[in-house]
DNA sequence: TTGCTCCTCACGTCACGTGAGGTGGC
DNA sequence: TTGCTCCTCACGTCACGTGAGGTGGC
């Protein structure tokens, strides 16, 4: 029977040695140990053992929840019941990458200061309810409570009287206003303070290529996955259709 | 500006409150303090940073990593250097689910003691090199030089004089030997030591049913998949063509 | 006043990782 | 003898988690 030392071990598994001395001190693997000079020995048995191990961690279980499974032989059903779990975790991070190349993405085609005249497509708004917005931003705590996710998308409408009335983009069936298809005049601006938008907002209606008349709505909202990839400042959208 | 709790933040993201506070600690967050009672409160900018501080920690940076990239303004381009990484997490993931279905699925179909008569398709093999088998087990330290993986199918071929080879599966190519296509049957055994496997060989060549004549080629390798279920016994697949 | 929330601070925990100091095998 | 590997033991680390003990707000 050929045995193995804890570096060979090690090697095998492209792991840390002391990762092999933890696993050991927890009794998870039992070497073999020379009295004469306490060199420890791994048999083939060790090797499917530690193969096991792996395995179990890398889908989550704790070493306490390995040694049960290992000492009542109840691997079986503790792998039954990883399934949902493990499926779980593949969906959350396909989720997280998915969000990560919407930031990408998002970083390479917004050009930040510069007006562009994009096609829109329609989109379909809902009121958000007068008690999620306090001040002029957002109460966290309201808008939880009705279901509204940190980063829920807000457009503000700003109308000929200057009023703002606040939305969330919603289904065909629940809307309650309609962005219409067509070409919008978008300009993206960068801040380091919410405050700076209304000055930004006079700015984009001034613009003389615009030629924006007193009757046009002004479309605004952060650019969440813009605003992400940035720690100091944020994104924001400004719109108005042709 | 609406203000959040420690508590009220925590239960907005699900979090436990010593989580926020040990990013308060490491300054990650900086929530402003109430100077007469403590009372931390935190702003709409702070949720948003949450949500980043979040959201890096599942695609697994570290805290000091994050409290890096919120520094120097660097998120964009930590992120863009974690979409291998990313597609890596998800790819092991998935090989892992892939496996334990695989041992799920072993159990349900794999009968312990029974004889199956099984339709198998041609199976290629290429030999296992002497020096990596030694006094009939694997040498893994050689195994591993050799581009083994610690659950090679080790198929061991026990012709009509007793001499068995030792092949593993290879592609057409490399073939050295075949198992053609055929009608094979099939007896899984659980052993608590490889030792009994000799015994369980005899036991299958004398089995009645079979009536396996002198010249009769027996085909022995572990079934891992069905090993990895249990922590106490190994499975072995016998089989011979009919 | 009661129940709930807030705070600090010290210590615990989980799964290793590091480093010193000494020995063993070819 | 040299270089590499092995061992033990103590302590470090990372990202929180726990629990005591005390205060604050409606």
């Amino acid at each position: 029977m050929s045995l193995l030392s804890t570096g060979q071990l090690a090697k095998l598994f492209q792991l840390p040695k002391p990762t092999i001395r933890h696993y050991v001190d927890e009794k998870l693997l039992i070497p073999i140990v020379n009295e004469t000079n306490g060199y420890q020995h791994f048999t083939e048995r060790d090797v499917y053992r530690l193969y096991q191990i792996i395995f179990l961690r890398k889908i989550g279980f704790s070493i306490e929840e390995i040694k049960k499974m290992l000492k009542d032989d109840t691997i079986l059903s503790g792998l039954k019941e990883s399934v949902v779990d493990l499926e779980n975790q593949i969906q959350e991070l396909k989720a997280i990458q998915h969000t990560v190349n919407t930031i990408i993405e998002t970083e390479e085609t917004v050009k930040i200061g510069e007006i562009q005249f994009l096609e829109q497509d329609i989109r379909y708004l809902k009121e958000v309810p007068e008690n999620v917005i306090k001040d002029e931003s957002i109460d966290f705590v309201e808008a939880g409570k009705q279901g509204f996710t940190q980063l829920e998308l807000l457009i503000t409408i700003i109308n000929k009287e200057g009023v703002d009335n606040t939305f969330s983009l919603s289904s065909e069936l629940e809307s309650e206003r309609i962005l219409k298809k067509g070409t919008y005049a978008c300009k993206n601006v960068a801040l380091i303070e919410t405050k700076q938008l209304e000055k930004e907002i006079e700015l984009f209606m001034a613009d003389p290529i615009l030629n924006i008349n007193s009757d046009q709505e002004i479309i605004v909202y952060e650019n969440i996955y813009s605003s992400l990839g940035y720690s100091e400042k944020e994104v924001w959208t400004l719109e108005a259709r042709i």
